[in-house]
DNA sequence: GTTGGATACGCATTTACCTCA
DNA sequence: TTTGAGGTAAATGCGTATCCA
């Protein structure tokens, strides 16, 4: 039985190369103007991987089970250019983003076809783990084609660009309020330092905000795009939200943390399923065991008997006995011929007794996934 | 070529706040 | 009205990768 698990990779480095199959894809992350060089390599491990439809021609194993996570949000992507009540984005009744639509485990080995598309468009984590807790229904190929190349730098430029999904969404949040305590619009006003907090808020630091679900939606359509988002990505979401790019930082972060609980809470789910199945496996195969280790007493017990108290007839091959037979060898096989010892007939056999002496090729177990080719009777 | 500091980023954990039953 | 649980935004610390002198 094949799990189509990866256990033993760390989540790190799933993390780092699973996304790698997004729309905007790793290359585009961090420092792209900074490091050419890394957006390179970065980019050509894109290319080996397949990118985001390619992952075909990777040799990976399909993924024996596959659990997708339809997003509920109903928005179409590219969003309508009207303003953002055009689209209604469900959200689940207990407010989470996630909305599982298909969880579905599928036998091992089993070919899925996910709802709403084929695998080909999912992500690259779906085929190194096997399942698949965000995957948008038509992440096409266009999405994976709207590499961030774009040169221009700033939030604005990259708010117009048209490979910029954020970009692609001309939105404004600002009416919904949300732009912090601070206020300050967001866009452009990135924290300093690596781990600057809102100190630029007028003192009410960690006032906790809500989101609204407009800001909701379309941060969760960008992370369907891309879990990573690189500096030109967050300043123009943040642009666009009306947030500060830390904000934005912040909730990336935060809803990789959620699939990634999400993703392993379908893993323990699987394996679970998976020990189980083991388990009731292995007690079949205890009692098999047990059963063919009694034959094998019971055989041993005739071969060590006297040559002279047993005697086998050759027209009807019952083991008689010509003196008094022990009474422990026939209590459990009466003797139907006064007090000889019957060999059982093969039909009274257990089942897996007669499959064992009739062909040792043709043993039911259930491990054995097809019968062997008949082997040349044995004498 | 090697090394150490600076920088940036992601992740895990924790905290604080908000919402709702 | 109070309260506890759950969700989540935000803070913090740590590890890692990269750049550069």
């Amino acid at each position: 039985m094949e799990l189509g698990l990866s256990l033993g990779e760390t989540m790190a480095d799933a993390g780092r190369d699973l996304v790698l199959g997004l729309g905007m894809g790793a290359g585009a992350r961090r420092d792209e103007d900074a490091d050419p060089g890394r957006r390179e390599r970065e980019a050509r491990r894109e290319l080996e991987f397949g990118g985001l439809g390619g992952k075909c021609g990777r040799p990976s194993p399909d993924p024996a089970v596959w659990l997708t996570l339809l997003p509920g949000l109903g928005l179409p992507w590219p969003p309508p250019s009207e303003a953002t009540s055009e689209y209604s984005p469900v959200h689940a009744p207990s407010g989470s983003y996630l909305d599982y639509h298909c969880l579905s485990f599928l036998p091992c080995g089993a070919v899925a076809e996910m709802a709403g598309g084929s695998r080909s468009g999912g992500h690259l984590e779906a085929s190194t783990r096997g399942f698949d807790v965000n995957r948008a229904p038509s992440l096409s190929a266009a999405g994976a084609a709207a590499e961030d190349d774009a040169g221009a730098a700033g939030a604005a430029a990259a708010s117009s660009s048209p490979n910029n999904s954020a970009g692609s969404f001309p939105t404004d949040f600002s009416a919904h309020g949300q732009a912090g305590p601070g206020g300050g619009g967001g866009g452009g006003a990135d924290r300093a330092g690596p781990r600057a907090s809102d100190e630029d808020d007028g003192g009410s630091a960690r006032k906790k905000l809500r989101l609204s679900k407009e800001q909701s939606a379309f941060l969760e359509e960008s992370f369907k795009e891309h879990a990573t988002l690189n500096p030109k990505q967050k300043l123009a979401l943040a642009k666009q939200l009306n947030l500060r790019p830390r904000q934005v930082e912040v909730w990336f972060q935060n809803r990789r943390a959620r699939t990634k609980l999400k993703q392993t809470e379908v893993d323990c789910e699987y394996l679970k399923r998976c020990c189980e199945t083991l388990t009731e496996e292995n007690r079949r195969l205890q009692k098999e065991l047990a059963e063919l280790r009694a034959l094998k007493t019971v055989h041993l017990f005739y071969m060590h008997l006297p040559a002279t108290t047993l005697s086998m007839c050759p027209s009807c091959e019952r083991v008689a006995s010509s003196s008094a037979a022990p009474s422990q060898g026939a209590s459990s096989s009466p003797s139907p011929a006064g007090g000889g010892i019957a060999a059982a007939p093969p039909e009274q056999r257990p089942s897996s007794f007669a499959a064992l002496f009739s062909s040792p090729l043709s043993r039911p177990l259930a491990a054995q996934p097809q019968p062997q080719p008949q082997a040349p009777a044995s004498s």
